[in-house]
DNA sequence: ACGTTTTAGAGGAAAGTACCACATTATTAG
DNA sequence: CTAATAATGTGGTACTTTCCTCTAAAACGT
């Protein structure tokens, strides 16, 4: 129609498209709509997941869930006891009643879901997608989600209007993540995730930051701010060196 | 800990924050982490589906996903075909550069997937968390996602919020779904929706009600707007009686 | 403490998928 | 037009899951 590509590519964006709409589709059903044999289907699928657009499961694909991360299993398999941990003791720092900011991110996703596990009365603002499908399930929380542009990377929404947004509200305490910390505080690499983080941390009495203890010392292109503007920091493991004696010298409480 | 349910619970809310972490979980995977029998999984899939919760899978059970209606699969089911029609009708109201501004609905996330397809360059404001993943894979298309009240039960933001939200853009064309059309105009059940579809239809210059043929002379609790108050009207059926007459008489133009 | 109900597990037949190697059919390039 | 290459279909085996019934155990109320 817009491009003559082959009849494979625009089977496979059907493929694509058909798990826009259900959260599941079966290769066998594929083939019998699609009109081809289910060998054909199965190596669509086959490279849909290798270039990250479904994920492959046992009857036939899923399709990628917004506000998760595209590297997701990867990235995700190898701490997901640590993160878990550090969501259920970053949940003990909620009250009820509380109102919380939750940025975007795959452990503020995980601490998330251990607060609607918890069905604690909240009211959260976010901006990321992951974080507002696991809470809205939830009859206990009241979710406000943030204005802005939509971006498919990240599985949130960013740019001003977000952090415009933010200024009309004020909050209990505010979880960020980081892909970094140093003795300098947070770093991130996305300069649009790094201003609302910013804008969340200013409109917070509290400020905690959820990080496993691999992002320790990583140094990234953008500080979200200096190590004193937290006020408590959750982690799997004490920090060591520097980085430990700068915190436990500084305001920020921790929070193993 | 909370609440002193027995550990059936705690394995079906284990279960449902797993899907919300990865789309998609194996049955057997889930048995082995849970330490107890692939049957007793299975039951509590079978469960957790009757309430809406998780969608079932051949292997295993896939997560909700936002912007999907919980009895999306009979409800769409019946009327993929026309939809998929209506919809690709409508891409052809769209030009390159057009702003645009999408509800929530089956519908329109149909419309929003053909869009996709169509690699036009738009920018998209919507409401609606289906609309928002079909559109963000897409580089031609730039989403402005409205803040407001999460609704995990129509995968979309609502409230004053979104609605003054609204009153800050103005857009070329607003696609709109509902639930019933009669000569009277379109009705919804959900109040909330309606005043953001009133709210798009002020703010752009032209009005498209996308509906399929199942929904006329269908009347619910709230009318949108009068039948005047669209531009256009794209469905699969020319519709009979005083309902066609009365739009053949009117502004609306009809697609059919 | 007792009996009832709910919940969990075992086993086996039936069905559906995956996976592999190979044949066949488009598609493309020269 | 023909040869090379990519794409698709076929057949068969091994594996996984489903679904059923029945039994064991745990939880519950009285």
């Amino acid at each position: 129609m817009y491009l003559p590509e082959g009849k494979k590519a625009r089977r496979q964006r059907a493929i694509v498209s058909e798990l826009g709409l259900s959260p599941t589709v079966r290769t066998s059903d594929l083939a019998r709509r699609l009109g081809v044999s289910v060998e054909t289907v199965r190596r669509d699928i086959e490279e849909l997941t290798q270039q990250g657009l479904v994920s492959r499961t046992y009857g036939g694909a899923a399709g990628r869930q917004l506000g998760l991360q595209p590297a997701y299993q990867e990235r995700e398999a190898l701490a997901v006891e640590e993160r878990d941990a550090i969501a259920a003791k970053a949940v003990g720092l909620v009250k009820a009643g509380d109102v919380l900011m939750i940025d975007s991110g795959s452990t503020t996703a995980r601490f998330a879901h251990a607060l609607a596990r918890a069905a604690i009365r909240v009211t959260v603002i976010t901006n990321c997608f992951a974080v507002a499908q696991a809470l809205a399930m939830n009859d206990a929380a009241r979710v406000i989600f943030c204005p802005g542009d939509v971006s498919g990377r990240e599985g949130g929404v960013y740019g001003s209007e977000t952090c415009a947004f933010l200024k009309g509200f004020y909050a209990d305490v505010t979880f960020i993540g980081a892909s970094g910390l140093t003795v300098d505080g947070p770093t991130d690499v996305e300069t649009g995730a790094t201003w609302v983080k910013r804008g969340m941390i200013d409109r917070a009495e509290r400020q905690v930051l959820l990080l496993d203890s691999s992002k320790f010392g990583r140094r990234h292109l953008e500080r979200i701010c200096p190590l004193d503007g937290l006020s408590d920091l959750v982690t799997d493991r004490k920090p060591d060196g520097a980085l430990g004696e700068r915190i436990a010298a500084g305001p920020t409480a921790l929070h193993v």
